[in-house]
DNA sequence: GTCCTTGCAAAGCGTTTGCACAGAA
DNA sequence: TTCTGTGCAAACGCTTTGCAAGGAC
């Protein structure tokens, strides 16, 4: 078990149990963007009782805590990363890979958003990724 | 029926039955970035035989030919829009609205992409809108 | 006749809910 | 005891699939 691990649960008032610290490792090494399923599948391995719901229990508890979101790239299925420093995500079209990227800044008018408050910017570039740009 | 939605769908290769016309129309006039329901249920009073698996059917069809597009934003809902000039959008954590706002510009190193195309651009910002701001 | 459009019904699949059991406090 | 964490099973909701009927050509 982790124990830095277990200290980000307990900053974010989450009580580290064993499965919950599993998966926020499982969130901190993989930057995969992984959705339920890989996270279920993987961990599996190591905790031959888990269930899925049990995943789906400990991710809607990062995100009301904050320590994880979901990335909503467009297709149906809900991928996960933790919160973390900001960056920006690249998709490529052709075999669907979801990267990381250093953070995109933005520009826009304040005076178009007259009286609205913007808390957060996410940018998507969408492409052809090095591998399949061949 | 529309005369100039005809030749849109005509000029994408899309033959213009009555209901794909009607729902091109919908989504030419609400840009509220609606999701299946909305447009069946809003078009099922003047298509009383519309079914739902129609409009699946034929925004299948505007996405395959390049007319609409999905826009995924945090929700497990697929909302469609029609491709057209581009903009960005915002969405308000408090009421959910989704609102079109000026395309943000974006500032990114070619560098660090290097090798990878880059298509599309797509910025969200999400904060509080206007009307829950008070 | 064939091809295209539409739509009912069923299946599929990701997600949520209800409930129960075991362990911790 | 109560509270918390976990997990099976069922329900739920959105979407897709299979197939058939009717119309266009």
């Amino acid at each position: 078990m982790n124990k830095s691990s277990e200290t980000h649960l307990r900053e974010a008032n989450i009580s580290p149990s064993y499965t919950r610290v599993m998966i926020y490792d499982y969130l901190k090494i993989n930057h995969n963007h992984p959705n339920v399923d890989e996270i279920y599948k993987a961990l599996c391995k190591k905790l031959h009782t888990l269930s899925k719901t049990t995943v789906y229990n400990v991710l809607k508890l990062f995100l009301e805590k904050d320590i994880a979101r979901k990335v909503t790239i467009s297709s149906s299925e809900d991928k996960y990363e933790l919160t973390c420093e900001d960056h920006s995500h690249f998709k490529c079209k052709v075999c669907n890979k979801l990267y990381d990227i250093p953070l995109v800044k933005t520009e826009y008018s304040t005076a178009t958003l007259k009286g609205f408050k913007v808390n957060n910017e996410e940018v998507l570039l969408t492409g052809i990724c090095v591998n399949c740009n061949k």
